[in-house]
DNA sequence: TTTCATTTGGCTATAATAGCAATCACCTGG
DNA sequence: CCAGGTGATTGCTATTATAGCCAAATGAAA
């Protein structure tokens, strides 16, 4: 569990806060919009997004609305550097075109994951790449595979007293993380009648790896033992423990 | 020029700061490493990472260093999807393959361009995406293309009295903006005996693209037309103006 | 040009934060 | 296993960075 420090410090949580959803906006956004959806403050609001724009990372139009800033594309190519996933994991993940199925890498964020990479056949790796869609972690395989190398408090903790996306309550939930734990997997149906089979990558797992469309008992086994066996093969720099 | 607003949020900035710098660690670092580093107070700094590991933006192992987390990742997703530079300007960049040339796309942070693209001719897409490169944007063909395109006053203060990497003082390096300007593109020798060309994309520029390797009047004429094209062609929805 | 909506600055009070010193945690060597 | 040393972290108090209210400035649309 991530401890807080004795004297947290609201100011940068609250502009890590901005920096995500502008990070996440397709369109530029005002200041008024920002502090409505996200229940601040709005002079504080602007406070924060001008210092981050005044530091490079948020962009400002000539209407005076932000979004990403150059900074924002700084970092992430240091943190793809460093973490090396891209450059490790995705290089694993090239030899699994040949299933001519949905390939994706995935991290645990929250409640979701985040599908740092989601290919589809016909798809160009820069295509797969950036993805942003944050997905409901209980309605993926990558995150029952990851939520499932977390104590069964700390997910309870994540859920709360609300809703668990694709389940009917936690005792169906841990009914699947026990299952993703004794099969060091986790297989989720899909809509159109394949499955997809999600494996962690890691100990303690940072990320995950999975495929998508798989049909058949045969078919399901050999492609989880060739996922699993990539998921060893993905450097330890690439470490993200969480 | 961006203005900070009447009353910055110097914790956002120091977060911020510290983010970057554990963004850019090979290796998990200490707290204390940081603050020497940084000029930062030792409590202070502890705080702001303790925070940053909080909100899942830091990652901290057994031995209680720090390296980039998991947010860290969501979020260059996030703007890797937003700015489109990744899936458009990349596509666009693909067919320059052929010319077996360095090929890099780069924006301007600070005084020193970021490669967020930076392929050699027998790598693959992985290796050369998220190359952490900050350098020096007076010895880049993208650096000066993009500085061109700012005013001379906001050049001067970024070099401020100190030395110019690569040029014997300002007036040096004013006769290459100037010939930038002109031109529409920067060139510049490389040690090897080639030439790096480097186009400001967007208008107003908020990216470079480059060739590296050119030899020839012939050839240089060509490729610097073939560059420009392409930057026209990259959409403007990857617009970051500087 | 005027009007309206949004952004931003100034001011004052306050609470978030800074830094010092003590305590805690971890690692290494005997 | 224990002791010592080093670094991480907390608690406390003072201070200053910041919050929020309100008015001024700015930009866009009619």
């Amino acid at each position: 569990m991530k401890t807080l420090p004795s004297q947290p410090n609201q100011s940068l949580m609250d502009g890590l806060r901005l920096l995500e959803a502008l990070a996440a906006r397709a369109q530029p956004v005002a200041c008024t919009d920002l502090a409505k959806e996200l229940g601040m403050e709005l002079t504080r609001v602007n406070r924060l997004v001008k210092t981050l724009h005044h530091k490079g990372f948020a962009h400002r139009d000539r209407s005076r609305k932000y979004g990403p800033g150059a900074g924002l594309l700084v970092l992430s190519a240091a943190t793809l550097n460093t973490l090396g996933l891209f450059r490790d994991g995705l290089a694993a993940l090239q030899e699994l075109r040949e299933e001519k199925l949905v390939t994706a890498i995935g991290v645990l964020w929250r409640d979701r994951v985040s599908y740092f990479y989601h290919w589809s056949p016909g798809q160009s790796l820069e295509e797969a790449v950036g993805r942003m869609e944050l997905f409901p972690a209980t309605r993926s395989s990558i995150g029952l595979a990851l939520l499932a190398s977390h104590e069964d408090s700390e997910v309870r903790a994540l859920f709360g007293r609300g809703p668990i996306p694709g389940f009917k309550g936690w005792a169906d939930l841990k009914r699947a993380l026990d299952a993703a734990r004794r099969d060091g997997c986790a297989v989720m149906a899909n809509a159109d009648g394949g499955v997809s089979i999600g494996v962690p990558v890691g100990v303690p797992p940072f990320a995950g790896v999975a495929l998508s469309g798989a049909r058949g008992a045969k078919e399901i086994a050999r492609l989880t033992a060739r996922l699993k066996d990539l998921a060893l093969r993905i450097p330890q720099n690439s470490r993200l423990a969480v």
